[in-house]
DNA sequence: AGTAATCCCTGGCAGC
DNA sequence: TGCTGCCAGGGATTAC
């Protein structure tokens, strides 16, 4: 479940790689997960483009080409990794302790679930691969990005600089709903997904299903301060690999250890050593600490 | 209007 | 061992 860290991480690691590099073609193998245009029409849009930046909002990937702007959202399983022609492909499979069978770290070959690839000069390529095929590219013409629902509807950035608790305020008020379904929908904040929610309200020690017209001001502080940190926290940790996150060398991220509740319901708190329960928010599981994150 | 269910998809895994 | 059915979930869409 890549989510602003995940995405921040391949960011980080693209874009000494990819920065000034050509886009010679583009190549898809699975047309729906391009949007917005024909494959073909996409593919023209790409030739030929050559990346002048590789930014990042919210989830959402962005490519800055010399005319335009190609937006990769991962979804549930996306993975972008770089394949270099000079290197070695990592052979074979291990398993891991936690999630059984898994692709070895490192660059692969496309498989399967490769449904795009990128090629840069050298035989070298930007590959997207996705599992579970919820993910999506689309691209955006100069001007098109600002006005593109999925981006303008996002809430505030919150590494940014303008990142003010006056704005969170102004962007959390008025609404009827609990807590984490609204963080989900990407509101006040853009970047957090099931496991950096569950990580935040924890450490705000906010119940999920609290009311937001209930919040006091300290409670509002609190999840102001609480959502950088967890999320800076994931991206000093490479990310968190579950099941398919990698980074952009293939990479698997270390935050999977560090969480607090997210997969540890029924375990004890390591605050206050209360059993974590597990309840249904927005159809997505979602672990707090009874005792720690009381609803009032 | 604002919230809640539905759907897309694959692979891991429990259960038989 | 191999099959079946369930579960995971981001976000657009549909339903209330």
């Amino acid at each position: 479940l890549p989510e602003l860290p995940e995405v921040e991480t391949i960011r980080r690691g693209l874009e000494p790689k990819v920065k000034d590099r050509t886009i010679l073609r583009a190549e898809v193998r699975l047309a729906k997960q391009v949007e917005g245009l024909p494959v073909a029409d996409f593919c023209r849009k790409m030739a030929g483009q050559k990346i002048v930046s590789v930014d990042r909002r919210g989830k959402f990937l962005l490519f800055g080409l010399g005319r335009g702007t190609l937006a990769i959202h991962l979804g549930m399983s996306g993975q972008v990794t770089y394949w270099d022609h000079a290197r070695q492909d990592s052979p074979g499979f291990l398993v891991h302790r936690h999630t059984g069978l898994q692709k070895t770290p490192g660059q692969h070959a496309p498989d399967k679930h490769t449904h795009a690839l990128f090629h840069l000069d050298q035989g070298d390529r930007i590959q997207y691969r996705d599992i579970r095929q919820f993910g999506l590219l689309r691209f955006l013409a100069p001007g098109e990005l600002e006005r593109w629902p999925s981006i303008s509807r996002l809430g505030l950035e919150p590494l940014a600089k303008d990142y003010t608790f006056e704005r969170f305020e102004a962007l959390l008020e008025r609404h009827k709903g609990g807590l984490k379904a609204r963080l989900l929908a990407q509101h006040p904040v853009a970047g957090l997904g099931n496991i950096y929610a569950d990580e935040a309200l924890y450490l705000a020690s906010l119940h999920p299903l609290k009311k937001i017209q209930a919040l006091k001001e300290a409670e509002r502080r609190a999840l102001f301060e609480a959502i950088p940190l967890v999320l800076r926290k994931g991206i000093r940790n490479g990310g968190t690999t579950l099941m398919d996150f990698r980074g952009a060398e293939g990479e698997h991220g270390s935050n999977q250890n560090s969480l607090q509740v997210y997969g540890r319901a029924g375990e004890n708190c390591y605050r206050c050593g209360a059993v974590l329960s597990k309840i249904l928010v927005a159809q997505r599981t979602t672990v707090y600490c009874p005792r720690c994150q009381k609803k009032r």
